[in-house]
DNA sequence: CATGAATGAGATTTCATTCAT
DNA sequence: CATGAATGAAATCTCATTCAT
């Protein structure tokens, strides 16, 4: 019975109802995600939420949704300036835009990935996921020099996995042992390092440097 | 008022129950760990679930107590052993024995840690974690020239965690993109360059690599 | 979260479940007043009593209440007249009004009173006797030459408490010693002398008597 | 299968499981009184409440039983010595005695009356009623000019159950309105102003007390 | 005899879903 | 369309009772 939304209003009624269900999963923790609070939050009537989901599953289903899709468009307009970034600039650009979307709201999508495993089965970050891994893509076209390495795939799996959970861990710590910056930097040097090449710069200044300079 | 088991007989209730509840949450997922269910894998009654526990939330706290001791009883035996190794076979040898611990019993524990952070407060692996920081520290006390290494705090934070969630998540995964094999090389690598210093070992001594070093 | 009743048929729920509830206790005594026993009664599904009590506790205090103010219902429109009668007519309107309002609905007011106490904490009539104290106040002022009787709030006391259980007492007797109108004329008498009759007769025309004087 | 107690052990036993249960009942309510927790108190184990009980009915009959039978022992033997007093002094004895019985032990058995009609079927204080019965029999015999007084069953009646219920009902307050002697004082009185002098006071110093009957 | 672990029937409570208004 | 009262299946939890040790 529910109708895809033609009205204005209706839609407008459904993105309230998913960010209802998001600020009560960041707030109040998955078991207070009932129908009656979602319902409550959103300012409407339990019964109007069927108006628009056939159940609860598939509100949670659209909350994972929205996750995935607001997470994807944070980062994807980066694309076409990152590529021209230095590997280590472009990832810290990243982890930077990561950070702020993680914490945008009081932290409410921070907050709801923790969570997010437990209402739906499916990795509910498969979509940024992608959209890194894109990056990557196009990173490597316009970077044809660093193709070359090998393990590449490997490479790019722990650097696009590792870093997106790393980031998460972080942010939820109440007590980090170090600072999000120390752990941007370090994330954005290991990238560059397994990149590009040489810890050379470890012990010594070395000398160039190629196109490794930022900017 | 549930009381502490005072008879052998009892000991082995707790431990069933505990065992039931992991095996019910890594096969049906956290909604199917219901006392009922529970019990019933246990074979024994509802009721006796309260002999032992205050209730259901205490469960789940077992449970993820339980994992917590295992997974770190999996690794820190190994510790003497491998502070003895190279960095990059110290890794490799963690990364094998934590895959044996996850996939063990039909992957009954890699289920499980998706679905902890919806079964209780805090982070669930803060005992591999500590185990993990050790090794760490013990493997730099038998090799303090690493110590030299900056951002070493950082960059251990990275390698802990990332590693950690980098292999729950390849072996989480139906179709990896990846073999684990080629997972585990990328991060022991990783770790190897980023710990010892020079690229070299990838396919030559490089020679730029200059101004990447960080800050 | 039980919510107010807002709606009109909302307002007969809560009432049908306050009903059932005293007629549950009234005929199968306290251990049958469960939420389903009461739910059944009232005509209603379980779940209903939840959307307006918290808890079953909730509906027993809501019971005790409803008793409570049912009782002093019961007297109160009486008082202006009362106040006219002679103190022994007062009493005897008093004591078969009570009677009446204690039989009606084949006694379900007197039978719940037996285990009332056990439902909540406090004394359920306590509405009931605070409507005497002021019946026994307004007659007083109404009647000031007796205001002069010594004791005379330990006398209310007695009277008005004394009184009260006698009479549930007595109609609760299966097989009782004396008629009610008997027990009625000796409480009424009661007050009256003691009230009215100045206490002359104590150390007067009372022959005997000695000691038997106050202080 | 609940033997009679046969050793002198056992009869400890039986004792021990009656004051545990009218101690639970006293401090934690009727709804503490579980197996458990009566066992517990007694020191023993659960499954040995049913050496010597049939079920926890019998217990709480038990309890009961015991109530009775200890208020009843409390006023009888006072009975020989009550009845050389003059009317007011024995009602004052009695009402000073059920006090300390009531309040001793940090008022068990004021707590317990409370919450003994809700456990079973029946009137938990019959037996003291039977004494008071029994004292007043005896009172009359050694005083037959008193036993012209009009009404006396009903008279009696309304002492005895009155008495009871207003000395219970006072003690349970948790700030009395009057204190309990000046309580007692006016209990007293008006037994002696009732049973003792004469009518007259009524409508007139009249001559007998012969008119002043109802009716 | 005494115990306390185990039980399961039954109690309370929750909540997704329906449907009359 | 929107509502919220009503529902009942299913969850959590309690506790009198049994019985192997």
């Amino acid at each position: 019975m529910p109708r895809k939304p033609q009205q204005e209003r209706a839609k407008a009624t459904v993105a309230a109802i998913v960010d209802a269900g998001l600020i009560v999963l960041a707030r109040e923790g998955p078991a207070a995600t009932t129908t009656r609070r979602i319902a409550e939050v959103a300012g409407i009537g339990v019964g109007s939420l069927y108006e628009y989901f056939d159940n609860r599953e598939a509100i949670h289903q659209a909350m994972v949704d929205r996750l995935g899709t607001d997470a994807a468009a944070a980062i994807r307009p980066m694309i076409p300036e990152l590529v021209r970034m230095s590997v280590r600039d472009a990832s810290l650009a990243v982890l930077r835009r990561a950070r702020q979307f993680l914490e945008q709201d009081e932290g409410r999508y921070l907050h709801c990935i923790r969570y997010m495993t437990s209402l739906v089965r499916g990795f509910p970050l498969r979509a940024l996921q992608s959209v890194l891994s894109e990056l990557a893509t196009q990173y490597l076209i316009r970077h044809p020099e660093m193709a070359r390495a090998r393990n590449l795939p490997a490479m790019t799996y722990v650097f696009i996995n590792g870093g997106i959970y790393t980031v998460i861990r972080h942010l939820s710590e109440e007590v980090p042992s170090i600072s999000f910056d120390e752990l941007a930097q370090a994330l954005a040097d290991m990238v560059a390092f397994c990149m590009q090449g040489s810890l050379a710069p470890l012990d010594a200044p070395a000398a160039a440097g190629g196109d490794v300079r930022p900017r």
